[in-house]
DNA sequence: ATAGCAATTTATACTATGTCTAATATTATA
DNA sequence: TATAATATTAGACATAGTATAAATTGCTAT
């Protein structure tokens, strides 16, 4: 709560209790959610939040630098609280999106592609998680 | 023209006019058309073909392995003619998507990842092209 | 050829994701 | 406190995609 604040503030953002509990419910998740699932989140705990204010608060944090959008599910942006490089898995059965580190994979011959300026990458993969 | 109507016959597709014209719009180009734009291609050919034989039709040349869909733009699904592995780079200012061979880029450290069972993998990459 | 059945196409309604706007409410500051 | 700047809200709008039911087309057997 404490954290969530200082991180808005040391963005330049007010810490209006809206974007306090849109925040919350972003970070305080490993799932990679879309804004209509973070929307349910806030309401549960306040139920007269709107979903405008949710969606401006999340593109907010995308443009200050504290969110990634990733574009890994059909027809939705997901909000990512993991701003680091890291790859992505995607479970064909569920849908679910998890991280996996960057030092997992090691990517070569990125040399080769003379015509790019690569600002950055990542390996998307899918497939479904080994049953233990 | 023969060359669609041969893909779709060897697919166990009935080439009818709609499909022949949906099937050639997504050949036909280099980009990564949309539904949509895949739509907007035929009719100028075919003024009269509706939107749902485009959405339908491209489904089916998904189902039945023709194309392949791509989760790389913003809130739409795009189509993409080769279906053999490759990778992908989006350019960050037109948002365009260029096909990148498969053996420009080695992806290794793929083993260490215990809990997943990868069937299929890409690496997507974004930036701008350098000007020649 | 044609009757009947299956496959295809069409228009339209519907859902979901996301943006925009104008009015209202809140906060900061002089 | 008055004013300006910022934030929130409800609702309208735009677009992508799906579902449905009626109409059309094509295939098959007589």
């Amino acid at each position: 709560m404490e954290k969530v604040i200082s991180i808005l503030r040391s963005h330049q953002i007010q810490p209006t209790p809206q974007r306090i509990a849109t925040a919350k419910a972003v970070f305080d998740t490993r799932t990679h959610p879309s804004a209509d699932e973070v929307w349910e989140k806030v309401k549960r705990d306040y139920p007269t939040v709107s979903r405008a204010t949710v969606y401006n608060t999340l593109n907010l944090l995308v443009n200050k630098g504290v969110l990634k959008t990733q574009i890994l599910r059909e027809g939705k942006v997901v909000f990512d609280p993991c701003i680091e490089p890291h790859h992505h898995f995607i479970d064909d059965e569920t849908g679910e999106i998890h991280d996996v580190p960057w030092d997992a994979l090691q990517v070569k011959g990125e040399d080769s592609l003379k015509d790019y300026k690569v600002r950055e990458y990542q390996v998307v993969m899918r497939g479904c998680k080994k049953k233990q």
